[in-house]
Formats: structure tokens, sequence, C-alpha cells
DNA sequence: ATCGTAGCGCAAATCGTTTCGTTTTTTCGG
DNA sequence: CCGAAAAAACGAAACGATTTGCGCTACGAT
């Protein structure tokens, strides 16, 4: 390797006047920067970023750290993310939590050892004083997506769900629903509870009744979903509809009412509030919210950037208004 | 920060037992490390891995770098890959090429430079020259998956797609297609041309000529399938099945089928190499070709972690045989 | 002519580890 | 109980950059 020290010999003036030159942060004659920039082009120097981290206390990586990669939500945010970030010259540190918390705070330590300048992080929300754990864990820039943490203040990007929740419920009941099945998520969650509360609260403006051997929880994995939908369509009085969180829930919904030989939206109409790609390919196509994930991601990226930048660690609160974008999965009750 | 200085000082010993205690590198007295481990309780004392890096001069961070993380398959790969490394202590940098063999080369020397431990690459293989130019830019354990690089000796983790080609043609024309479309990819990469030049083949040997007008290339992006499809479609005498490469062309077609009104299987047969998980929830259910990919990422860790604890530079080549998932995509020719 | 000042460049200290070479302590056979 | 070999502990030198404090030169002002 070539370090900076065989350019200062080669160019024959002091590392300090090289490094000077590299930087710009302090002022060398034009002579000597040209002979520099000869030295360094001539050796082939690249600066090693691990020194240069080891001295300043800091590095131009940030670090992601979202439940699941797999989820197409979280992968859409890494690569929008990284394109946003690689433009300003970071580069990405990422982990997947898995829904545990133990790794989770294993791999945010493991980054802020690694002086990241900044973090994004989807958190797990999960156990006992997870709010107040999270903000003891973190610290520098960081910015929460898709789920916010009541009683810290970060800056967070996140669904506007009480809105959503309101858009989609309102949807279904105009088309005469009644019996509309709720596959919540964990009670811990903001992104579960917020969207499922205002279900409920949107219902009972409208004199709805609510019947809670529709509303099922804690339903986080495919199979729960399936099991959970085969359950309900079995009822004296099944759901004229159902309602499911993310991708994975209606995948299991799918594969659940197709085992049970019923069609979509023949026999039960299905709603999803993750509207990701996926929904569009399914024939029939799923009628669901989305939120604009390049504008998400945008978002986040600005927010992180400004902090790293020097803005105080804000408490900003970006609120993604959905739209409902309607599909075919969803019709009249006779 | 607290540093190995205060511990020792805390411990009174010298930072070099300190250091020796921390690692094991060297022998030190039950009586002194008894001392030391106290002292890094007391002090809550954390190891500074830039440090560490600087001056072993590596680390223990595995960087990976794909095409496209929003793809279902690299996110699998991402998460097995975490999962598998995390285990062994091993952290994760991250970078998405986005099919951009300049940006690709960039986060790899971003990371060489950062001294990962070593690189999972599914190199974009695009670009003049590019298996020397890559060869030149790497150095270090690396693995390379999903494309192969003739004329390099990397470990590589691939789809057996001669194999593959065999088992999807064979069984279209066991159902008796004669006009097949394929949907082709670039010529440079392994993963297309393999394909192609199988499928070509078999139905050579089963006397089929091959209708050149069905044959379609490059096609990369889902817009361009779904265009491609509407031309096919439109032919005086269209194809009676479609060959897709992965979910990007399948998306598309699916969708351009749909727009013309056609229904799949009744109208047209669609088979997909890429049997990701999304082709499972389409409605109908795409007959694809599936590898298992917590297999694929398995293997694709271990030869690297052999790389890294000191195995010389293999070329070993591991294909991943695939099997034919017949879901409801394809039916007899009337 | 002299002083003050600004502009540049240098040597050396620093960041927190690991490792090399050396000194100190312990162990054990004679 | 001595002395040599083995074991354990130490101080200091790396690793490759940035940053601090200081000296030198050259210039304009007094």
């Amino acid at each position: 390797m070539t370090t900076m020290k065989d350019v200062a010999r080669l160019a024959d003036v002091s590392v300090t006047t090289v490094s000077a030159t590299l930087s710009g942060a302090a002022p060398v004659s034009e002579a000597l920067q040209k002979r520099v920039w000869e030295a360094v082009a001539k050796a082939g120097y690249r600066p090693d970023p691990v020194a240069r981290n080891l001295r300043k206390g800091t590095s131009t990586t940030i670090g992601l750290v979202v439940p699941d990669i797999a989820a197409p939500w979280a992968a859409h945010l890494a690569r929008a993310m990284q394109q946003a970030l690689s433009d300003r010259g970071y580069h990405m540190f990422f982990a997947s939590s898995g829904d545990d918390p133990d790794r989770e705070f294993r791999e945010i330590a493991m980054m802020m050892a690694y002086k990241v300048a900044g973090m994004i992080i989807a958190p797990t929300s999960l156990g006992e004083g997870y709010a107040d754990r999270f903000a003891a864990a973190v610290s520098g820039p960081v910015v929460l997506v898709d789920r916010v943490l009541p009683g810290t203040s970060f800056d967070t990007v996140a669904d506007d769900n009480v809105y959503g929740a309101q858009l989609l419920t309102r949807y279904l009941l105009r088309l005469g629903h009644r019996d509309i099945a709720f596959l919540a998520g964990r009670a811990t969650i903001s992104a579960s509870y917020e969207r499922y509360d205002a279900f409920r609260e949107t219902l009972a403006e409208d004199g709805v009744s609510v019947r809670d051997e529709l509303m099922r929880y804690p339903i986080f994995q495919r199979e729960q979903a399936y099991a959970a939908v085969q359950q309900l369509m079995s009822l004296s009085k099944p759901p004229t509809a159902i309602i499911c969180l993310n991708i994975a829930q209606l995948k299991g919904t799918m594969e659940g009412l197709k085992n049970m030989g019923l069609s979509v939206p023949r026999d039960v109409s299905v709603i999803s509030f993750d509207g990701s790609h996926p929904a569009e390919g399914w024939t029939p196509s799923i009628t669901a919210l989305s939120v604009d994930s390049e504008t998400y991601s945008r978002h986040a990226a600005e927010l992180l950037l400004a902090q790293v930048d020097g803005a105080g660690p804000g408490a900003k609160l970006i609120r993604m208004k959905p739209l409902l974008q309607i599909r075919e999965s969803c019709r009249t009750v006779p």
C-alpha cells in the first residue's frame, strides 16, 4: 500500500503539505499543490479511510437497521437510501434485526463503534421499556422510519396511519361492508396500533359496531395469517372483507383463501395497508394504500443529512399521506 | 470514550497485558486476568474496532455488492448472508451497483479500502473487457454469486442454468408447445446466455426449429417486457408459451398480457426461470424454477469463510440444481 | 532599516490498538 | 539454594492519517 509518506517523499514535501492539499484545510502554494497532485497520480495513492476515521473520530458511512431486508418496503428503502447517500459520498453499513431487539441493539452498538456518521433505523419496538432502552443506546444523528417511538424525540418518517386507516375503512363502508375482519400486528408497534385504533374509531363514527371475533392479533407472519383467515371464513357469519397490514399478511391471506377454494373479490374482499409492488402483480390486483417510496426515502435521507451537517438532533415527524389505489380485490356487498 | 489505557490504569497493569487478556494472543496469569476483566467491566470498556483495523490491516466486516437490492433474490441473499455471517461475528457493508460497472468498481474499491475480510459480489458483467477489469480490481477473499466470469478463477455459486433450461424447455415440449417465445437478457451475462443457449440446444435436440422472431433481447426491465409481449402476441402466429428470465420480466409480461385482455394459461402459457416468492402469490400462480435460497446463501457463506480462514483463493464452482415448480400458468396446447 | 503580520511549510503529537523486543518474575532440576 | 530456562509482564514502536504549535520567508507599513 502506498501511503501519504510515499507521496510526500516523491513530491519532496512534508506529509503535512500533502494532507493540506488533499483536504484543502490549510493554504498551500500553487507550485507545491501541483507537485503533490503529480506525486499522488504517479504513486496511485488512495487515502486510507480507516486511519482517517481513527484520527477524526468519524467516518463517511451511515448505518441502516431494519427488521427484515427481504420485506419489499425495506429493500426499496435500502436502495433509495443508498442512492441518495452515495451521491454525497457516504457508504452503507447494513443489518437486519430479525425483529430481535437484542440483535438490533448489538448491531447498533457495533455501528456506533465504527463511528458511523448517522443511522437510519426501523426500530423493532419490542420488549419491556423499549423506548427508553433505545434512547439510551443510540447517539448522534438518527432518523427513525416506519415506526414512531412515543416518549422519545428523534426525527421520524412514518406513514400517516390514521389518515390511511380512514381512507381504507371508509372505502369499505361505502361499498356496503359491515362485517370487516382486521389482521392486526403487535400492540407495541406504532404502525400496528395506530392503524387498528383508527380503524375502530372510523367504524364507531359511522355507527358500525365492531365484531370482536373478526379482530385477529397478533399476526405478523404469513403462516399466522394463513391460519387466521381460514378460521375467519369458517365462522357462521364470515366477514365480507379482510384488512391486511402488510405484504406478509397479504400473502398468507391470499394463500389461505385459495386453499379454501374461495375467490377474491367474489367471495370476500381483500384490502391491504401496504401496497408495495407485488400487490400490482397479483391477479386479482390488490386494492391497497401506497406511499411514494422515493419521496419517503428522500425525506429520510434529507433529515439525516441535515443532522449530519450540524443541525441539532431534531424531533421532526414527517407523516406520509398514503393514496388509496383502487384495484380489483374489493367489490360491493350484494 | 474509555480506552485500553484507562483500563490498564484501573487494573494497574500495562496496556500490553490488557490487550493480551482480551485477545488471548499471549499468556496472562490468572490473577492479572481477573483484575483486567474487572476493570473492563467497571470502566464499561468497549474496544475500538477502527483502531484495531488500522493496526491489524483487516476487519471483521464483509462486503456485499449486488445489482439491485430490491430484487427479491438479492434481498433474500442479503438476509441469509447477514444471518450466517453475524453468527461468526462479521458485520456487513452493502452496496447496490444499479447495473453500472463504474459504480460497482467504486464501491468495491471503497470496501477494499475499508479492509473488508471478504466480499460477496454479483458482478454486473457489463462493458468492454469486464472480466479482466474485475480481476484486476478485486483482491482478497471473494465469492461470486448468480453470474460466472469466464476467464477468471473465483469461487462462484450460480444456478445450473443448462440443467434448468432443459427442465423447463422439455416441460413445455411435453405439453405440446412448439412456438415458444424467449425473453433473453444481455449477451454478456452468464445467467442470460447460458439459459438462452441451453434453450435453443434443447429445442434442436428434439428437432424443433426456432422461430427467431420469437426471441427477444436484450430485455432487462419491466417496461421492455411489457412492450415485447404485446408485440409477440400481435404476430400473425403468436407464441403459445413465453419464457421469462426473472421477476422483472415476469411482471412486465403479466401486465402486458392483462392489458391485452389475454388470460394465462388459457390464451398463452407463461413460465419463468426465477421462482422467487411472488411467483407463488400470483393468480394464476406461476410455474417456475426455484432454488433453495437458504442453501444457496449457505454455500456462498461457507466458501467465503473458508477463504477468510486461510484456504487459498479457490476456483470452486457450485452449480445449484433448480427444481421445476409446476403451478398453474402452463397448459397443454389444444 | 525595522517591526509586524500574513502566508506557508515543517516536525511532532495524536487517535486506540497490536506486536516486537526486552526485562522481570517464576519454575524447577541439580 | 543456585542458576538456567520458561513464563509473564512491560515499554515503545508501529499502523496511516490529521492537527497543533512553531519557525521561516517575504511583504508592506512606519
